[in-house]
DNA sequence: TGAGTATATGATAATCTACTCATTTAGGCG
DNA sequence: CGCCTAAATGAGTAGATTATCATATACTCA
């Protein structure tokens, strides 16, 4: 174990922490559709600017996010985008285990997604 | 934003929180070798009993690991292989940009690696 | 230049988890 | 049963990050 892998393996485990909060979750989701500005980010996820400004300068150090200052705004990019693979990944793992568990609960998985929308529509 | 999506990112930053820390990561890069046993684990990176004991136990309940008893021994494996394929994809990024800092720094690659080698086997 | 917007940052409290040390629980074996 | 090992857990401390509120900085545009 030479201090280069200590270093290596720290680099790695702040990769995985960049998204590992709810709030960061949501910022990462929301670039998925590409480049944001911070403001942007701030209506998107409703959270206090303070809340999305600190984190994100700690990501963008980790070298996950990127950040392009344009006039005010200052927009920001994933770097790595095998985050998304993953958390494609992640997420069809989850949603797989919800639908076993409404099944197992004996909802049938349409039904409950036609609800859903229904409930959605105000009806 | 309904409860039911709030619960799947919570569960979702769980799961990259799991490898997310110097030690976690650690335990991951050493189950990719397959089921481990927790002394095992603990022998392996050289921490405290206690300090593996409890972070896996969280763990296991965001459904990342999985543990099973034999005897008086707990074995874990990594239920999420996806785990591994981002670990990897993380691992190459940035490999890469040691390599690139190298370069830069005039240092050649397959040069390091021979002193590191060398460096190793204590001559 | 002055108003308004976008972002960063300071101060503080709250929360979470790592870390340490000690103890408990549980299984294997003589 | 008594000893040993594996694992979990309790208590206390320390460190890091979030949440909140307030303020400062920086840029745009009228």
């Amino acid at each position: 174990m030479t201090q280069c892998d200590r270093r290596l393996r720290e680099r790695k485990a702040e990769v995985f922490n960049a998204p590992a909060h709810p709030l960061r979750m949501a910022v990462a989701e929301f670039l998925r559709g590409g480049e944001r500005c911070g403001c942007e980010i701030v209506t998107h996820v409703g959270a206090e600017q303070s809340n999305i400004s600190r984190p994100l300068a700690l990501i963008v150090g980790s070298g996950v996010l990127a950040n392009r200052k344009k006039g005010r705004k200052v927009f920001y990019r994933v770097r790595y985008s095998c985050v998304f693979s993953f958390l494609h990944g992640v997420d069809g793992i989850l949603q797989n285990q919800l639908r076993e568990t409404w099944e197992i609960l004996g909802v049938r998985v349409e039904e409950r997604a036609r609800r859903t929308r229904t409930a959605r529509a105000g009806v």
